[in-house]
DNA sequence: GCGACAG
DNA sequence: ATCTTGTCGC
């Protein structure tokens, strides 16, 4: 049912900030231009699997830095199954985006979010990027760590199409299934990196534009909104634990 | 029946 | 998702 209210193409106020230093030609103040990208990522302890940490970041993509960081502790009691990671994940996602949207002016909710799971790479064309976006009203990218194989796609023809195309280390494939269909991309972030990462229309955004926009926000193999709110994830859990055996 | 299976 | 261990490169 929220499947049906999924919106596949670029669907926002914002423009692309130009990352080529060619010429800067004064954008006009009433164009609204794109600035904070959120980035979300949910952490697990492993002395007990249903404690969660749901973390929420916002960087400023002039510069990468994080400009706003929120966490939520919580007992996640809904098994993971592969397929159905948003009923798992998203409760708390939501929470901590409700959590800054109430805040006063909340200068930095975000203007999209990157999400560390796929969107429209998945089984039923549903994935979290997508479920969080829809539910959020939110442009949302699903990044996926590995590949869910969908639709005949094997990580063996991914490796295969991405070495054929053995040009520029900062390049992608498209991922195409069987039956013709787009599922998203996969790209090498940096040149260091033999394993690529899956890129995937979650809401409100176009596959070309999100590949640019992974572009723009990759230090690393993982783009920066997604691996901050993992570093940060993992540490806030870990501080709570320590403090809490004391 | 067997293998595949985001996080 | 979690954990360990070792190695490479700046």
């Amino acid at each position: 049912m929220l499947r049906r209210r999924l919106v596949t193409e670029d669907d926002f106020a914002w423009k692309l900030p130009k990352t080529t230093s060619s010429e800067r030609e004064e954008e006009p103040e009433e164009v609204e231009m794109l600035r904070y990208v959120g980035g979300v990522d949910v952490s697990f302890s492993k002395e007990d699997p249903s404690v969660a940490c749901g973390t929420l970041v916002v960087l400023d993509i002039q510069n990468l830095q994080v400009v706003y960081e929120d966490f939520a502790i919580v007992t996640i009691d809904v098994p993971y199954v592969p397929g159905f990671l948003a009923f798992r994940e998203a409760p708390i996602l939501l929470e901590l985006l409700q959590r800054l949207k109430k805040k006063d002016a909340s200068p930095f909710y975000p203007q999209l979010l990157m999400v560390d799971g796929n969107g429209i790479l998945h089984p039923r064309g549903f994935g979290l990027a997508c479920h969080l976006g829809v539910l959020a009203d939110l442009p949302t990218i699903g990044i996926g760590k590995n590949l869910h194989h969908v639709d005949g796609l094997t990580y063996s023809r991914v490796r295969q199409l991405l070495e054929a195309k053995e040009n520029s280390t900062r390049d992608f494939i498209t991922l195409t299934g069987c039956s013709g269909h787009v599922w998203g991309a996969a790209m090498r972030s940096t040149l260091a990196s033999l394993k690529p990462i899956f890129i995937s229309v979650g809401h409100r955004i176009s596959l070309f534009t999100a590949i640019i926009i992974v572009k723009m926000t990759c230090k690393y193999r993982v783009p920066e909104p997604i691996r901050q709110a993992d570093i940060r994830s993992r540490e806030y859990l870990q501080k709570r634990q320590k403090g809490a055996s004391e």
